[in-house]
DNA sequence: CATGAATGAGACTTCATTCAT
DNA sequence: TATGAATGAAGTCTCATTCAT
């Protein structure tokens, strides 16, 4: 594998078990079982990983959705199978999304984000207009806000459940079903 | 004005204007006026002035819903005054909440955080409680979980407005009303 | 002693054993008997000890020249007795005037050192006005102008002769005596 | 052009543009188009280069004198050709020299340059013995001596002008005036 | 001869924390 | 309580040098 490959998958492993501001180079480094300066040769700083590290969740995300959702079902099949993804990757990875959405809020690197997001986005986006061509869902819908209204729904209600180690299972499950109802509802 | 609360309005300001990793804890001391000893007579770290800082964004959020929502009108003209409220305090305040928004993400302190949120959720909770009761939303509502999800789907859409410089006026009504329809279909 | 004149003093003695560029903060604060992040209390570099180090040397060059000039003598024998100062100051400390030589040549300082050199300047000044006005030297003699040619005539010369270890006592005998003949034959 | 006068140019460059200690291999190579390693091939360190540097200047100094220079002339003339002639490629070759100044003061290296200079110094002593043989300058004069001191009162004169970018024209022909008027009466 | 990615020792600098006053 | 000079551990980053190709 190449070094850059390696200092990322290092970075990312780093950052879920210490943290973003407790890991340092060294930390890195000796994961990824490289010398100290060859960091420099590819990073200026841990700091600018992050959008690589972006980019590996948003390709997580994907990669839930494909799995999840069938995309011959109905409208609302989809939907709960979306949901379903999202919780699903939001539990699996949940270090890597708290470290993610911590970094969201630094609004220097917002641009970049979202052209990094950008396959999640579009990817919501053409379900909801097809599903206003196919009048499955109310007429007044602007697909293009409406894609990042949901995306966010999705993620916040995730993250609240998943950050706290002491969430029960029927907890989540009856959150994620209240989120369903309500997700449908609100496009109806 | 005691020393604890001049700590506590410096390392706000100095958060917002540096960061919290940012800033350092002479930043705080110089900006309070008192000795470099002094700081650590109060907190035992600018990690733990945190809470205090979260207590002060919801005292600016229950404000702000005060000030715009009239409790006589009637469910819908509340719903659009709420978010209304949520994005007003999220534009005039938006550096605060993104310290806030990045610091939830780690998972340490968020049991705090759930009681310094308190009244915030309460008060969603209450508005949709009476809604049910006066039959204006949809009676498959859970009162307690959809105050969750609506507090996140809210402020999680309001993040991504203002945490972008150059959103524009236009874009920031459209984005609201979208919103605001989303909501209602939801609830209805 | 406080710490600031102790990091002088240790600073000198530190260029004067291992150069400018081979001393590292670290042997500073060791011979200063200081801890390291003390040193930047007082100075953001060694480089900006620099001046300090030059206002040293210029007083010991008025030094020398107090204890080797005879005010009330002839012009020709305070000339003679004015480059005597100059070489056994050059000979004491020809490690620390290598040093300023050497920083002299990076601009950036010329005119801090300009002002630190002053009481140099100035007392050449004074002694050449007075033996204008005593008629010991030729009228058509700019003092201002002169005084800056003399002190480079001198510092370069005694320079030249001391950086060499090897130069013999009898060498810089006759290049004294040279020296002499040429300066007085110059202001005749 | 060859590898290793490559590399002796892109030196001088960088060594004008960012000094001898701001100047790393990297930077040297980088401009002289060649591998990192390559340098190593030519040159153990940046500072082996520099007697290639002042052979260079060397050169450029003896350019000077016979572009300024004639021969024929008087000795009278001729002082003032050489003075002018240092004067000039100080101006034009400024931060070289000031290169030069600096390093001559590291001792280490005297001797080399000891060598180095040997043209000038002969061009000056052979000036000097020319006229002592046709009675234009005095019969007390050391031609050899006299040679250094006169080096010496060139250089520091040109030196303390030209490193003051401040310095105006008027004053540097008033101090070249004093200057000429010094030494022809030096040498009477 | 030439390359340039990789190395890693080590200097620099910061800054939370202490403690004598 | 309050002060602020001093501390020194710890992490960042640089860059000369190497060596497999």
């Amino acid at each position: 594998m190449n070094k850059k490959q390696k200092i990322i998958e290092a970075t990312i492993e780093q950052f879920i078990n210490k943290g973003v501001e407790g890991t340092k180079i060294s930390d890195i480094v000796k994961a990824a079982g490289i010398a100290q300066g060859t960091f420099y040769l590819y990073f200026p700083s841990k700091f600018s990983v992050m959008p690589e590290i972006a980019k590996y969740a948003v390709d997580e995300i994907m990669k839930s959705i494909e799995e999840n959702v069938n995309l011959d079902e109905s409208f609302d099949q989809k939907i709960e199978q979306l949901i379903k993804a999202v919780f699903q990757i939001n539990e699996q990875k949940k270090e890597l999304f708290a470290i993610l959405y911590a970094g969201l809020a630094q609004s220097e690197h917002l641009k970049q984000w979202e052209s990094i997001y950008a396959p999640f986005y579009e990817w919501v986006y053409n379900l909801l207009n097809e599903a206003l061509q196919n009048g499955e869902i109310r007429s007044t819908i602007d697909a293009s806000r409406t894609s990042r209204i949901l995306i966010g729904l999705f993620e916040s209600t995730a993250e609240q459940l998943y950050l706290y180690d002491s969430t029960t299972t029927e907890e989540i499950q009856a959150q994620y079903e209240e989120l369903v109802k309500f997700t449908k509802s609100a496009l109806k």
